[in-house]
Formats: C-alpha cells, structure tokens, sequence
DNA sequence: TTTTTGAATAATGTAACAACATTCAAAAGG
DNA sequence: CCTTTTGAATGTTGTTACATTATTCAAAAA
C-alpha cells in the first residue's frame, strides 16, 4: 500500500496532452486584449450570436451557449482574403448607397467590376467610390447624391478600377 | 560626478510609457499561434491595410505587402466580446442613422445606454433599435425617420434595453 | 476481475528576474 | 547664466522558474 505507479516506461502524463496539442510559451499581453487573445487561441475568438427580430430564449446571455447563429464578422465581410483591401470613405457623394463619410468600405479586388457595382476607382491619384454604370457602349461613374455630377470613365486620365466594394462598415 | 539623477518625486520613466499604454500580463500561447497573437496585439490603425483617398505606393497589391497584416474586423469592431451579439435590423425606421433594412448591427451590452446612443431594446418579444433620447424626466425611443413616431418608453410594457449600436455592417 | 491509489511526469498560470528604456535633476562645462 | 552630460530611479519586457494542477498507468486493494 505503499508503492502504487512509480518509475516505469511512459509513467506520467503524455507529452502533447494538452489543450492545443503543442507546446505553449508566455507572450506578455496588454491587458484589455488578453479575453481577446484567449478567445482566439481557444478557437472561439471569432464566433458570436447572432439574432433575428425576435427575443431569443437565452438572449440575456449570449456569452453562455449560442449553437446556432453565430457568425464570424471576417468570415462574412471577406470572401477572398488576399483580394481583399479596405478603404475608408471621404464625402457624401454616395450617401443614396448608403456609404456616409468616414465609412469603412470593404473592396474586393476578385470579383468582376459589373454594371450596377460600386466600384473604387482611382482618378489622377485619387480614389473615389461610385457606381457604374456602362450604356450606350459608354461607361460613367455615378454618383447617389443629386448635388454631384456623373463623371465620364473614357474622358479621365490615369484611371484605374481597383476593385468592388461588397461592403460598408459604418460607426454610430 | 557621483551622484546624479537620484530619489525624487517624478523620478524615473512615467507608468503607461509601453507601447500599450496601457499594463501588460503574461499569457500562455500556444506556439504556431504566437505570430499571430502578436500582430494582433501591436496592430495599431496607421499599419492597418487601409486607404484614404491617395493612391499610395505599392497600393496596386495589398494583399503582398499586408498579407499577414491585415485589419483583424472582428478585433476591430467588437470591443468586448463576450458582451457583443449581432441583430439584424429590419425597416427603414433608422434610415437617418445610416441603419438600412437588412443591415447586421454590432451591439455592446456593457457600455452605457446615455443620451443620444443608439440602443437595441425590446417591447413585447420584439427586437427593435431607435435612439435613446432623455428629456424632462423621461425616457424616449426616436425613430430617425420622419415617417415613425417617436416611443414613450415609460408607456410601454415588458421592456428591457439590450445594448448600445457601435457598428452597422451594410451589404451592397 | 475490477476498483482504488499514488508516483511519475506534463501542463499551466503567475511571480520573479535580468536586461533594457525612459526620465529628470544635478553636475559639468562653457 | 545657460547648455550639455551624466546616472540614479523607476517602468517595461521577454523569459525563466516554480508551485499547483492534471493525467496516466501499474501496483495494491477489494
């Protein structure tokens, strides 16, 4: 009763039993970020309830258990990862799509600059965001917002069209 | 020669001079994680992958020069998480704040619901997001479209405020 | 045979430490 | 008197150390 276990071939806990299966390290972490940082290392950083309209049964504690309806934010907003760029918006000439001063937008270098698009373009160095619209073989930069004009894509120099904003982020 | 500097009031270097601002603790990562961890917690807004309205350098191809360094959305919009859920907002009731039908709402239940915030409540079962207006000793629930009248919160049964709007996420 | 026990060993959170960074008043130099 | 240099004091930081907890498995007990 006095010499249970003891020294042997493979006594002990396994190497590699732990949480993550590899080894860890102390990484010094800025307070307010360490919930953050533990949540991505945990692999739940980025999965967070998501409603509908209705009052969820448990909807007072959404850290607790959402099975259903959660939703990765760079999941959702980018599709294409290494396609993808942000810009922040200047202005309200597109205030009609939604897209207000100082917006976030999402731009997808991927996807195929159609008509109907809003699309960021870059006009002699400088980028702006509109809509495109191709008629009569032609192509125009539209505006949403009657205090601006459309803007003629052939009549520009050094023009380029960068990509296809897929969404606005917008801060209250 | 032998003593200068020396015990003072002031002496030495001023707390909250890191790169944080702010204290820092030690956090056990995993190891394939600690690169990533690590550019997290140093991303600051200026080595974002985000563009003004100049074309800069190099702007022809983020996704070499920013493909481990790009903007973390989740991280960016969602302050506290274990706090934070998603409501997808529904009507046009909201159209002066920039909230459009079908639009995803960030939502932070631990910041406070003052004057002005825009804030998701709930009246009888259903989700709804107006903006919190205190006057005269009462509480009000503004539509910010001329078409919707504003709420008497106090008139109202079963209530309960859910959180404050930070962000909304518009789908083009 | 099955259950319980405990030595061995790994994992984990955090304290502690050494090296580095920063500040500012005193000392040194003009 | 003014400017420059110096170094003690104090904060920051990456890493190590360590006490505690977790896990395993064979021997002991039932």
């Amino acid at each position: 009763m006095m010499n249970r276990g003891g020294k042997r071939m493979g006594a002990g806990r396994p190497r590699g039993t732990n949480h993550y299966g590899e080894p860890t390290k102390p990484v010094r972490i800025p307070v307010s970020k360490i919930d953050r940082v533990l949540r991505f290392v945990r692999e739940r950083e980025d999965r967070i309830p998501l409603y509908g309209n209705e009052v969820p049964a448990g909807f007072p504690s959404p850290a607790d258990d959402y099975a259903e309806g959660v939703l990765d934010l760079n999941a959702h907003l980018v599709r294409e990862p290494t396609a993808t760029f942000f810009v922040r918006a200047r202005g309200d000439s597109m205030i009609g799509a939604g897209i207000h001063d100082g917006d976030l937008l999402v731009v997808d270098r991927s996807l195929e600059a159609t008509n109907g698009k809003v699309v960021i373009v870059s006009i002699n160095g400088e980028l702006t965001v509109k809509r495109l619209r191709q008629a009569k073989g032609r192509t125009w930069l539209i505006p949403e917002n009657p205090d601006y004009p459309p803007i003629d894509f052939q009549e520009q120099d050094d023009t380029h069209l960068w990509g296809v904003v897929t969404n606005v982020v917008h801060s209250l």
